[in-house]
DNA sequence: ATGCCTTTGTGAACGCGTGCACAAAGATGG
DNA sequence: CCATCTTTGTGCACGCGTTCACAAAGGCAT
């Protein structure tokens, strides 16, 4: 799945944890498919295989939106979708613009599961001249010298940046400062916002390298159990000095055409 | 970011926690930044701020790495970017397949940040007739029909999942058969795979809704403190056989162009 | 009505992750 | 060689999240 969060960390939401509210789209979505397929009625064990968690853990979340479910029976479906929806603020229209319509904006833009849900793209917006009037996804690309007034005119509080690193920083600002309150982020970069300001990111880089790690893992593993005492191929914690020659010449070699460019501080 | 784990929960990776994995790539970005504007140390305070995490958290991430640093000095840049490299296993080339090439998988394939760091896309492949051979990214789409075939004689380890929801669990099940041991699925699907198979999840909706419930619970909270006592805009945990109706009706008109396919169960 | 059977809701224990705060390590200057 | 100053590495406490396990609740059949 996609990374953490960037938020005030501890500020409990009216008491439903943090942990909780990210599973509820997960309920949300499979007891749609319920509803559906018309399905009155679903028991936590059965809902929880579908969304892949713990039951018990599936009662204690909804046991923190109250008491909806009936003993003996179950969660009558349509309510349930009702009540999720409900808390999560999806009962209302939220108006969206993404920023940065390249390769993945324009993926974006194009993706019907945005509108699915209460979500609606209000704008596309971009720098390059070039792209101004062009029409993505039936919509016209707008130049980011309007940025503000767009925000405004359409009481735009959550904005999606999908520009190159370099450009985040200073998008999420102007964002912000025309209004928008939550970011979704897709550029690898710590955006750093004022308190009050949500941020999450979706960073593809992250999530690979993290498969890569457990890969590996996994590679050692089975190296180590096929040849007995091979101990080798999880590398030993020995050299030092030794390896900085190397570290040094593999840290010169890397420097591929990328777009990572990580923030980094004054000095 | 984007979200959660799906795998092994609890199985320490030889002591590492799963919280500090995930803060590795992060550690890595600003380091391989440094590394390019040639600093040669860095103190745990600057790189922290940097990557935007606590400075405790992230020397204590390191100590389980070993004791890579001087006191009173910090951390040599580059050599922490080789062993933090070392030990994501990026110093190895990681063969990738992505599978699903539409809007969203032709992005990832155009995506300069993928080859960036030890992976390197293998192939692209598809099940429309209509886009085998086509060239995306500078490489031929390849068909479903030849998918074990490319991820053995690869040795594909990794892949990505970028279909409709649908085909997801249908392709996971031909990736993981043909040797795939970790997938990043970005369809909003629950896919269930065997032990040992990391699967990491990239979810668009997910990532809005949480932002749409901080954004709900900001509004609430203003509303609240302009009007003293305007206790409703948080709903109040009263009603119940009476919202039962309206619930339905929400319900009913639910039902948008979606692509949001969730996983469901027998019945 | 009464009893059985299913399933919820939650108390309690546990484990992981976070952050504080500080002693020890080491560099640096005199 | 010693004193001082910086910064690491970590012991410790705390809080959140997860999971178990079970009593209470309610439907349903008899
Ligand atoms: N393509 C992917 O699959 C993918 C995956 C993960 C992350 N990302 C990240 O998403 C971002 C976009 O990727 P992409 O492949 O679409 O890049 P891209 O170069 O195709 O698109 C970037 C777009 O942003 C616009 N832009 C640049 N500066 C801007 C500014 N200041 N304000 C508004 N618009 C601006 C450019 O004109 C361009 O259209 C990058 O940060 C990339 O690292 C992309
Ligand atoms: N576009 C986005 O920005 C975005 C964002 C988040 C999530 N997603 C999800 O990513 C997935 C892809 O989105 P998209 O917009 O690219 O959709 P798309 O319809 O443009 O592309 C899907 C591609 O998958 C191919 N495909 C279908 N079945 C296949 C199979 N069995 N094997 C191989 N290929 C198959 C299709 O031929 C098509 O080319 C969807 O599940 C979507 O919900 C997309």
């Amino acid at each position: 799945m996609a990374t953490g969060r960037t938020h005030r960390p501890a500020t409990r939401s009216r008491g439903i944890p943090e942990a909780t509210v990210a599973r509820l789209p997960l309920y949300l979505r499979a007891l749609t498919a319920l509803s559906e397929r018309s399905v009155p009625t679903v028991s936590s064990e059965e809902l929880a295989a579908a969304a892949g968690v713990n039951s018990a853990k599936l009662r204690k979340d909804f046991s923190y939106l109250g008491s909806y479910g009936t003993r003996g029976v179950g969660y009558d479906v349509e309510y349930l979708v009702y009540q999720i929806s409900r808390e999560l603020g999806l009962t209302q229209d939220w108006p969206v613009v993404i920023v940065g319509i390249g390769n993945l904006g324009a993926a974006l833009a194009n993706y019907g599961g945005f509108a699915s849900r209460g979500f609606r793209v209000a704008a596309l917006i971009d720098a390059d001249p070039a792209m101004k009037g062009k029409p993505v996804a039936g919509m016209p690309v707008q130049h980011t010298d309007d940025l503000e007034k767009i925000i405004s005119e359409n009481g735009v509080h959550i904005g999606v940046i999908a520009t190159p690193a370099g450009a985040a920083q200073q998008v999420s600002e102007r964002l912000i400062a025309a209004g928008v309150t939550s970011i979704l982020n897709f550029a690898p970069t710590v955006l750093s916002v004022p308190d009050g300001v949500d941020v999450r990111k979706v960073d593809l880089s992250i999530e690979l390298q993290i498969l890569a790690f457990h890969e590996q893992r996994k590679a050692g593993e089975e190296a180590a159990a096929v040849a007995g005492a091979a101990g080798d191929a999880v590398t030993p914690p020995s050299l030092r000095a030794d390896t900085a020659a190397a570290a040094a010449a593999a840290a010169a070699s890397r420097k591929g055409p990328d777009g990572d460019v990580p923030a980094v501080m004054p000095a």
